[in-house]
DNA sequence: ATTATAATTGAAAATGATTATCAATATCTA
DNA sequence: TAGATATTGATAATCATTTTCAATTATAAT
């Protein structure tokens, strides 16, 4: 499982304890490149671990959130979807979200053109709007493959 | 009341009422540049129209996004925003988003840098991801003057 | 291996944003 | 003016998420 000393070092570091419904849902989060709901985390997980509850899981995404391991995005159809941040490799991306059935998309390409954009205007935004900026977000909404 | 025929006869055309309630939050966001949550209007206008319910709003506010007269945003803290579309002026902006209060700022610096960059961007990924774009976002987050 | 402490969990209840229901009302066309 | 129908507002319901609290688990100390 990839990740799991990181992950167990950056817990103790932030005082929090190694527990099973956590490796359990971190370990679920990187075997997919899926932004998933909590609800949809409640489900896969429900055949081999019944016992992990949905207020678990919404509390340990927020955790997971907080500690910077994941990313938290909201599609505009009420729910929050999460995906593990890969950034060990560098990995940024935008997303393509469908407004129909709130699937996400993940894209690479223009990234790098992206991010010069971004930076540019980051910094004259911080500075003109006296705002401090942590992230930011680009994304195209639209109709999937599926729901066109 | 700038607008008011245009809004009219955009609803005419789509064989929807010109109300009372709806009139008047039209009115209200054509007197703002902020992003209004259904709450803030609902709160805006019980002193001139006690009997405009809740329901009213958020139906409205519906109505108002699928007739293309707003922007609605999610800014993240489980609430969306509604701003008036002003594109008469060809006014295309983007947002700066406060993740503790949800205030949405709006910023027009870059923008024509970055709907260039959009827009080369919506090109290749409509056709690699086979995905109808639609619309899309570009937003910062982070702490807003107050909050900071 | 045991114990104590405190973090965490899970079920139930609660909260808040939003939507559905339905009788009453308002708009608009003829 | 009358009739048809869209709309409204109050209430109930739905759903995503959070809070509460007793029980359980993780882990450090011995």
């Amino acid at each position: 499982m990839p990740g799991r000393y990181q992950w167990q070092n950056r817990f103790r570091e932030n005082v929090c304890r190694w527990t099973v419904p956590r490796e359990v849902i971190l370990a679920l989060l990187s075997r997919t490149t899926e932004h998933l709901t909590a609800k949809d985390i409640y489900g896969s997980l429900y055949s081999m671990y019944p016992g992990i509850g949905l207020t678990t899981i919404y509390r340990t995404l927020e955790l997971l959130h907080r500690l910077g391991l994941v990313h938290k995005v909201a599609a505009g159809d009420g729910q929050s979807r999460y995906a593990l941040k890969r950034e060990d490799k560098g990995d940024h991306h935008h997303h393509l979200i469908c407004t129909k059935c709130g699937k996400i998309v993940d894209y690479r390409d223009f990234v790098q053109e992206e991010l010069e954009l971004v930076k540019k205007t980051e910094e004259a935004l911080a500075k003109k709007h006296n705002f401090a900026i942590t992230d930011h977000n680009i994304e195209f909404l639209g109709l999937c493959e599926k729901c066109r």
